[in-house]
DNA sequence: GTAATAGTGTCTATGAGACAATATCCG
DNA sequence: CGGATATTGTCTCATAGACACTATTAC
């Protein structure tokens, strides 16, 4: 190790991203058909190799935001993720994919990009459950990504990410319900979002056209940590029964 | 980007270590002064570049561990801390690091290893506030680590990661109190975490001289995730005052 | 006994969750 | 008006935190 005229290996190195929203009240994840080898035809998270030695890898992440889903990065929450490395998760040779997570509101159909054949809203559930195989060890980037959701949700402001500019409480409600897929008292997470300050503040825009009382709009407030945080329920797997 | 001949660029992969470990109720994180350029003579996290292009990440940050820290691999907790691969951070060219967080009971000084002309134990507060500047962007990574370990402490049983195999409830709760550097109620302490149900076991094993009431010993229990989780006080910085 | 630390009991304030009741829209 | 959803009120239970108190050792 102390040879001087040992040099290093390199690797390849490639950012995925897990893009994540919501599309009737279920969460989904895109997915793009992949128009090359290796697992040509197969479906995969968008991403890429760098695209030059100098390129940040945030900035990587979000050209590959903008090439493949077509979506501005200024409207996103972008977070690291994850490194998956395993040597031989990619036929090519040493590649080390460096993940993100990003959380965009709801979006319309994408259109296929420049390496890819397809693009598609793929539900998370299906990606998770294993009905849909995906290509490398895509499966569980995106079962890492969601579990980074859904426990950012609980102490940051990051659901109002999933919402239009402007949302009604019970819109937000759904957020938190579809990421965590349980059901909330509409009442109690009225005064519990209403309570924690700088989360929500009121916008006093156009109210939406509804069946029902319409209800107050609001946008995200200056919050980014949520204090107290939104407990979500059910975390105790096995809370009894571990010890005799 | 359809151009086939177009090869994507290689980078030079590192790993890097913050280790942490509890010197005298404080927290302290294991530094190698630098032996060869860049940063000759600067203080810096232990680690190094990948060994051989088929080496798995976390292989690589073990053997760092073992090369490095003279560390068993096996008593230790090892998680992601995140990527640091700003173009510029190394003059050598570009360098991509990945950030492992390991946990060790008090340990004796360390040694110097292959690759360095010194190493020791420093105060996080002192990196932290700068009295202690770090070769690359190594300040910020430590900085990332010690706030993971304090998030970690809330959720999982990490903390008792930073005990000898058997340890008092007082012991335990020092853990706490020097990574989020304040101090708790010792009498809440203690029937908080007897409540948490697999966090903590009895150990009839001898008990320690001490002056006052021996306390019980006990051990690392089967949990990993705590529920309920520790709760850190003054998470808020600014309960109030955020909007008008 | 005193000093010192370990461990228990109990009170209070706060928050989560259940759920009744009221408000405001559409038709 | 009835139907539907929004918003408020109130009750109950669990828990965090404060802190008086008892227990067990060394001297």
């Amino acid at each position: 190790m102390d040879d001087d005229h040992w040099t290093p290996p390199t690797v390849l190195l490639a950012v995925d991203l897990v893009i994540l929203t919501l599309r009737d009240a279920r969460l989904h994840v895109l997915l793009v058909e992949r128009g090359v080898e290796p697992y040509k035809g197969a479906w995969a998270l968008p991403g890429g190799f760098l695209g030059h030695a100098a390129e940040d890898l945030t900035a990587a992440a979000h050209r590959e935001l903008r090439e493949e889903a077509a979506l501005d990065a200024e409207t996103l929450h972008l977070e690291h993720l994850g490194v998956y490395g395993t040597p031989g998760r990619d036929p090519r040779g040493r590649v080390v994919s460096v993940a993100y997570l990003a959380i965009a509101p709801g979006l319309p159909e994408p259109t296929a990009g420049t390496d890819a054949a397809g693009a598609r809203w793929q539900r998370t559930d299906q990606v998770l459950s294993g009905d849909l195989a995906l290509a490398f060890d895509h499966r569980k980037i995106v079962e890492d990504g969601v579990e980074r959701a859904r426990a950012t949700l609980e102490r940051s402001s990051l659901a109002t990410a999933f919402c239009a500019p402007t949302f009604t409480i019970t819109e937000l409600q759904r957020v938190y319900e579809a990421v965590w897929g349980i059901s909330l008292d509409p009442r109690n997470f009225y005064r519990k979002v209403q309570k924690s300050r700088g989360f929500i503040i009121a916008a006093d825009t156009d109210r939406k056209v509804t069946t029902g009382r319409p209800a107050r709009l609001f946008k995200a407030g200056p919050r980014t940590d949520l204090y107290p945080p939104m407990i979500r329920p059910s975390d105790p797997p096995e809370t009894k029964g571990t010890e005799g």
